[in-house]
DNA sequence: GCAAAAGTGTTGTGATTACACCCATGT
DNA sequence: ACATGGGTGTAATCACAACACTTTTGC
């Protein structure tokens, strides 16, 4: 009873906007428990593995994700209630990833067991306590967007402040005022302007801008 | 190596405003290792136990605190180097508490093995990755401060306006204006005048205020 | 020229700060 | 009376929203 055995997994909440509604990635379950349900990515940590580490190789191992290592990944909250797998006590350190759009289509056309589901309406109820993950990654990128340039990690190198006016909208659930954002996030010094203009639009292209370099490595819980 | 076994552990910022300085209760270890550091009271999680449930059994036991029921008490953040305990794989899951001062000082006082130590100077090296347990703390109070009223964890039921100031400047680190504190504060809907005045002051008592019975059990991450 | 969205100027409002001042209490 | 901190009034500042307006592109 001094110290009794636990396994120790990591699950990742893998996010990004599809279709202007922020959605997760999900993966359909080919074992038992929970066989067919959806959940969320994840796996057991390594004896001589880092949490962070482990959360790394799942990204590139069990979703295929490239750019695993470039992508924004932080520990969420972790979740030990007794009785949340049935097969034994595990607890479950939750981390959320953020990625530009194509990097997770790319990775749902090349595999048929992951989706994207949106966030805010999932649809159907999900293995384990994973609705609860799900729930408290949203939460928390909520309440960084405001302080945080976290919103960047969601978008391709170069992006319009209207695609970027996108995904705050997507996130916080409400619509906002176009040239107060704008004047904004022009304050912030997140982004810079590049001088190119985006193409193929039916009306006056936008320009387009990148996230500074000095915010690239910011984090802050 | 598909679910190593792993030991799961809680480890625990218990914090109070002493002497005007956040400050932490810190555990002298009576075994190895780091025999005579300071340790945060921490304890392994039992096998059927849930990682909130086992917060509290070490808040009444290893502390002594008969109030941890009521005790503001929050999960931090889950620490999981592989190195972090020379014995073997712990996985500590850290949580922070908030006291008022007379229910920390009544247990240094009681109990020989614990003292209080200063959040922003510990003055020694301590066991483990406790140190940055402890800023970890110390970051997520500074951060909800402002948006949440968590302060008043950290006062007896009844005080004043100054001894609120107080917190938030000892937390914060800086010096705040009092008029546009006052007003701030009685805006906010989370204080209440009682109508009572301190006495055994030497110059005019200020009006005592308890914290708004609807925000009693108020959370948010 | 027209439609559509980019981008800017102007004004108003609410929150917060700074500063000055008055008030109440013990000695 | 006076020292000390409690408490309030007022004006300035800042951030942001609302709204109207001009600009630039494809068709």
């Amino acid at each position: 009873m001094s110290h009794p055995p636990f396994a120790v997994t990591v699950d990742l909440v893998l996010m990004t906007i599809a279709d202007g509604a922020l959605s997760a990635l999900m993966q359909r379950r080919a074992e038992e428990p929970f066989t067919g349900y959806s959940a969320l990515p994840g796996g057991f940590v390594g004896v001589d593995e880092g949490l962070d580490d482990a959360a790394r190789r799942v990204l590139t191992d069990k979703a295929g994700l490239a750019g695993g290592d470039s992508a924004w990944l932080e520990q969420l909250f972790t979740f030990g209630d007794p009785q949340r797998d049935p097969r034994m006590r595990i607890v479950s350190v939750a981390y959320f990833a953020l990625f530009p759009h194509a990097v997770l289509a790319e990775a749902v056309l090349s595999r048929p067991d992951l989706r994207l589901t949106t966030v805010s309406n999932l649809g159907e109820p999900l293995a384990f306590d994973h609705a609860a993950i799900i729930a408290a990654a949203h939460g928390r990128l909520k309440g960084k967007l405001d302080y945080s340039p976290i919103a960047f990690a969601l978008l391709p190198e170069l992006f319009t402040l209207r695609d970027l006016q996108a995904v705050h909208e997507a996130i916080s659930g409400t619509k906002i005022n176009k040239p107060a954002f704008r004047r904004r996030m022009l304050g912030t010094n997140w982004i810079e302007p590049t001088g190119q203009r985006e193409s193929d639009t039916p009306f006056r292209p936008a320009e387009l801008y990148r996230k500074s370099a000095h915010v690239a490595d910011w984090r802050a819980d």
